[in-house]
DNA sequence: TTCGCAAACAGAATAGTATTCTGTTAAGAA
DNA sequence: TTCTTAACAGAATACTATTCTGTTTGCGAA
């Protein structure tokens, strides 16, 4: 399972053990009946444990989501960082932003699908600023890695608008095969997300 | 108050006054606050009424969710379907949409962030149906639309894909205006909005 | 090896919030 | 006017997050 893995790199060794596995069955309570309707007490169910382990290691609730999120926003920018290096033109900077995002969506639903749904809570409660600081992180890295492969006056659009244009289709897309509106994988369509994304940013 | 009159076309008339009322502050407080933050006793002091009121009017908490996202997403559709009537040509129905999302979004901001916020609630409760046939419902008179003005084969993406190419970047953008992580109004930007859709649908 | 001590856990007690219930008032039909 | 039902009020209840108190376990130092 992907989930242990990516739990592992970020929480390692033996002493954390109980602590992935909280994680790791929240996770699915989340994913199964919602963030709002999963009770600390359907957790420990499922982890055979108790409320005081639970709070002695996350605090609150929030401690789970913000865990959980940072975890998934870490793999997804680390698959990000992987792909943005081959990129030598503007146009392959582009189709790695898509082609990434949505090959970790497609490797990663469970935690792609929490991520969708956690996004709001971890706005608005206590977690924002590191949310601020990592968005800025990685906005930041996008543009230098533009400076880097020139010729960015060909493209028409103010900077302002960009990462709309570049992600907003396929995140909208893979928030509706995510929810199961649509049945096709974001993954089968990469290329064409991934062109039109290109030819929507060009004057 | 656009507020206001949104809601006086869905619940006319002085006996639904205290009803309009208990949405009104509702909407104020999930947008102050959050939907999950807001108590039912916050709504109750905003409006000096009574828990028994609200919950004789809207059955409980869900009800008032419910009962503010499907009043804005009827606005957001006669609006929508306001704009589509003057399109002839295939592009026009292209900027019909975005133009009609980006412009009802600016003009209502706060039934906006509160429509955001509010549907993976929605999604997940009583009221998910409801929503898919809306949603089933729009879809459809797009598609009628496309056909009505030919020359669909024009494009070339396949059609699951359209409606995420065609609004995915806008739905981005305004969420990132609303939660004030770009300053730039939507509607400044709604022509390049629109043609870079328009481009991005094209093979 | 043992001692000290901090982290890891367990579960009862507490607090806050949604929801229900019971009763009262007001409005419109007959 | 009377009767019926919707509209409202507020106390009582139930559920859930969180805190608190106590116990155990792992680990470095003596």
């Amino acid at each position: 399972m992907s989930e242990i893995s990516i739990l592992e790199r970020r929480f390692p060794g033996r002493r954390a053990g109980l602590k992935r596995e909280i994680l790791l069955q929240a996770l699915a309570c989340f994913n199964e009946s919602g963030i709002e309707a999963t009770t600390i007490d359907a957790i420990k169910a499922r982890c055979e444990t108790s409320v005081g382990a639970i709070y002695h290691h996350f605090g609150n609730k929030e401690g789970i989501l913000g865990a959980l999120f940072f975890t998934a926003l870490d793999d997804q920018h680390e698959h990000f960082v992987h792909y943005l290096e081959r990129a030598g033109t503007l146009e392959e900077v582009v189709f790695s932003v898509v082609l990434s995002y949505v090959d970790w969506v497609v490797k990663h639903p469970d935690w792609a699908r929490f991520q969708f749904q956690a996004r709001s809570s971890i706005v608005k409660g206590p977690h924002y600023q590191e949310l601020k600081e990592r968005n800025t992180k990685t906005y930041r890295e996008l543009k230098e890695k533009f400076a880097a492969v020139g010729s960015a006056q060909k493209i028409a659009p103010p900077f302002e608008l960009l990462p709309s244009l570049i992600i907003g289709a396929s995140e909208n897309y893979c928030r509706a095969w995510l929810s199961g509106r649509v049945q096709t994988s974001p993954k089968a369509y990469g290329e064409q997300l991934a062109s039109a994304a290109w030819r929507s940013i060009q004057g």
